[in-house]
DNA sequence: AATATTGATTACCTAAAGGTAACTGATTAC
DNA sequence: GTAATCAGTTACCTTTAGGTAATCAATATT
């Protein structure tokens, strides 16, 4: 029997899930969409998205914060305010998203029939 | 203040957490890929990916099924053997597979510096 | 003075994903 | 007849993601 050498996908595989950590899971998403049409404030965005919690939320924004997809800024008025909002790295996730949407589309065509 | 009303979003985060949970995961890429390149009986697979164990390919292999992403084929010679291959469907990932290792290696270069 | 809001943190719990290892029954090679 | 290979299954354990609820200090409202 031919011995097949494995062809090394790590050049795809790692970029690929690093691309997935930033926006799976259940909230990354939705926060980040959040942000983008206008929500400016960590209560303003928790009240956006039914059911998740203020745990949740923090933890979700320090991570999109650490991977340059949102800003912090405080802003010190009297009383200071935080504001976040997207950065022009997340925007550049247009066109990934975009394929993940139409591609999620047709494989529930696929699945469950038109 | 304005009350601004939030967008309905349900049709972007609802395919794209469909396709999310197909090739998200630690496995089901590698698995996909492997197939692909020719590996077509199950101890095969499992050995051209390290740390594999049998009971999370069983169970992706699966999975992969069910999303008509792998077929499974029972090719009666004796002894029996099984045979899996990647369908149609699974190659029109392509371009999604290329949208999120090109932005994955941009996100690297962001946030590592070049 | 009491209550509410803002931007969170903390402790505790559950559920799901994944890892380890032993084992199965059928077949084939030594 | 002993060992190995094939295609898995089973039981048990650990890790991670996420949920629930209470609490915090600072300010603002009543």
């Amino acid at each position: 029997m031919e011995k097949k050498e494995h062809k090394d996908c790590t050049s795809v595989v790692i970029p690929v899930r690093d691309t997935l950590d930033i926006i799976g899971g259940k909230w990354k998403l939705l926060i980040l969409i959040s942000i983008a049409e206008g929500n400016k404030h960590f209560r303003e965005i928790e009240r956006s998205i039914p059911k998740l919690s203020t745990k949740v939320l923090a933890k979700e924004l320090k991570e999109l914060e650490a991977n340059k997809l949102i800003e912090r800024n405080v802003i010190d008025d009297f009383p200071v305010r935080i504001e976040y909002t997207v950065t022009q790295h997340a925007k550049s996730l247009k066109k990934v998203i975009a394929e993940l949407q139409s591609w999620g589309v047709k494989h529930r065509r696929k699945i469950f029939g038109k």
